[in-house]
DNA sequence: GCCAACGTTGGC
DNA sequence: GCCAACGTTGGC
C-alpha cells in the first residue's frame, strides 16, 4: 500500500464535500499537471490518501482511499488527463496544519514542505504515521479498516 | 490581494 | 531546444 496527499481548495471542493459523497466516491477532477496526473497513475485501489486544504485552512483534514484507478478525466476531452476516484475513510481529530507540518524536524522532507506547488503529491510511509500520530490517528488507517 | 515559485506555451 | 512570456498555485 502507498501513502498520497491531495490538495483542496475547500472553497472549490472540500472535506466536507468528500464525506458526504461517502463511500461512492468521486472523481478527482481538473489536474492539469503532469506530475501530480503521474502521481494518481501509480494509485492502486486500496492506497491511502491525507485530505489536505490549501488556500483556506492550511490542514490535513482527512484520510480518503482510492477507490478507482486512473481514467480519463470526465471534465476534458484532452486525453492526455486522466484521474483516479477517491472516497472519505475518516476524519483526522486534530488537523494538523501546515504549520505543524514545517515545524517537525521528521517531516522536513515531505513535498508538502519541499514541493509546495504539487498538488498531489507522494507521501512517505514514516511520513505517514507521523502525520497520523499528530493528528491523533495513532497508526490504525495503516492497515485496511 | 499580493507576489514568489514554478510549470507550460510558443516563437525563433 | 532555448528561453521569454504568460498562467496558475498557494502561502502569507
Amino acid at each position: 500500500m502507498k501513502y498520497w496527499l491531495f490538495k483542496s481548495e475547500p472553497f472549490k471542493w472540500s472535506w466536507e464535500q468528500q464525506k458526504a459523497k461517502g463511500d461512492v466516491g468521486e472523481e478527482w477532477d481538473g489536474i492539469r499537471n503532469y506530475q501530480a496526473r503521474n502521481n494518481m497513475r501509480a494509485m492502486k485501489i486500496g492506497d491511502r490518501g491525507f485530505f489536505y486544504h490549501s488556500n483556506e485552512g492550511l490542514d490535513v483534514v482527512g484520510v480518503i482511499e482510492i477507490c478507482a484507478e486512473s481514467a480519463p478525466d470526465s471534465t476534458t476531452d484532452d486525453d492526455r488527463w486522466d484521474c483516479v476516484h477517491v472516497r472519505a475513510l475518516c476524519d483526522i481529530p486534530n488537523p494538523v496544519t501546515l504549520k505543524e507540518v514545517k515545524a517537525n524536524p521528521k517531516l522536513a522532507d515531505m513535498a508538502l514542505v519541499t514541493s509546495m506547488r504539487l498538488s498531489v503529491q507522494p507521501v512517505t510511509k514514516d511520513e505517514w504515521i507521523e502525520v497520523c500520530r499528530m493528528g491523533g490517528l495513532n497508526g490504525k488507517t495503516l492497515e485496511p479498516l
